[in-house]
DNA sequence: CTTCAGATGCTCT
DNA sequence: GAGCATCTGAAGA
């Protein structure tokens, strides 16, 4: 397997999120069925500088500090109190930073994704369900089975059941950049062309 | 297609 | 106690 490596993630922030788009991203879970996607939409999160990201100015609390952990480390935590969030960390360790993946489309295993997210197998699926089958944060997780317990996982190898495989390397020209979603209160950052996706 | 309310619990002040 | 890197179903255009 070419799972990426610590130095895949420990990059600039910007440049990983831009470069994760149309990767390979394998789920293993406990009795072994493998799930994957290929990611579609990612949003860079930078705590140096960025008032959106949980780690600004370089707060650690409990739920930070996975974001001070090595690049490459998996970062979940729960939003809204019932969907969860998957980013992967970045830049040197003590930089806390990471990367959300925001969407995805199914690349192995759809039957099995489609149940965990929808309950239902794949070819039942209305055509509004597989219309907005994984392009959200939570939508993703949610058809991954990836919860908390998945915090701080080390994605760079398959130890974990979570990694990212080469899948198709981004062409530059093919990656649109937009405004975040969802952080209106962050002030400025609100305006910061961090969200990308193909 | 669009808007809108409500769900639900953790995190930090 | 307030707010949150979201999603769904219902209702209207």
């Amino acid at each position: 397997m070419d799972i990426l490596t610590r130095e895949f993630y420990a990059r600039d922030t910007l440049t990983v999120a831009r470069d994760l788009l149309g990767r390979e991203l394998v789920r293993v879970l406990a009795d072994g069925t493998l799930l994957s996607c290929r990611i579609t939409e990612t949003e860079a999160y930078i705590g140096r500088l960025d008032k959106a990201c949980h780690a600004y100015g370089y707060k650690r609390t409990p739920r930070t500090e996975t974001l001070f952990a090595p690049p490459g480390t998996a970062y979940v935590y729960l939003i809204y109190g019932m969907y969860h969030c998957l980013n992967f960390v970045t830049e040197e360790e003590g930089e806390p930073a990471a990367v959300l993946i925001r969407g995805a489309v199914p690349a192995a295993n759809g039957t099995m994704i489609a149940q965990n997210r929808f309950g239902c197998k794949l070819e039942r699926m209305t055509a509004y369900q597989r219309k907005n089958f994984l392009n959200g944060p939570g939508k993703l997780c949610k058809g991954l089975v990836l919860t908390r317990e998945q915090n701080g996982l080390d994605l760079t190898g398959p130890g974990g059941g979570l990694y990212v495989l080469p899948g198709v390397p981004p062409d530059p020209s093919a990656v649109r950049a937009g405004r975040r979603i969802g952080i209106d209160y962050a002030q400025e950052a609100v305006d910061f062309p961090w969200r990308f996706y193909l």
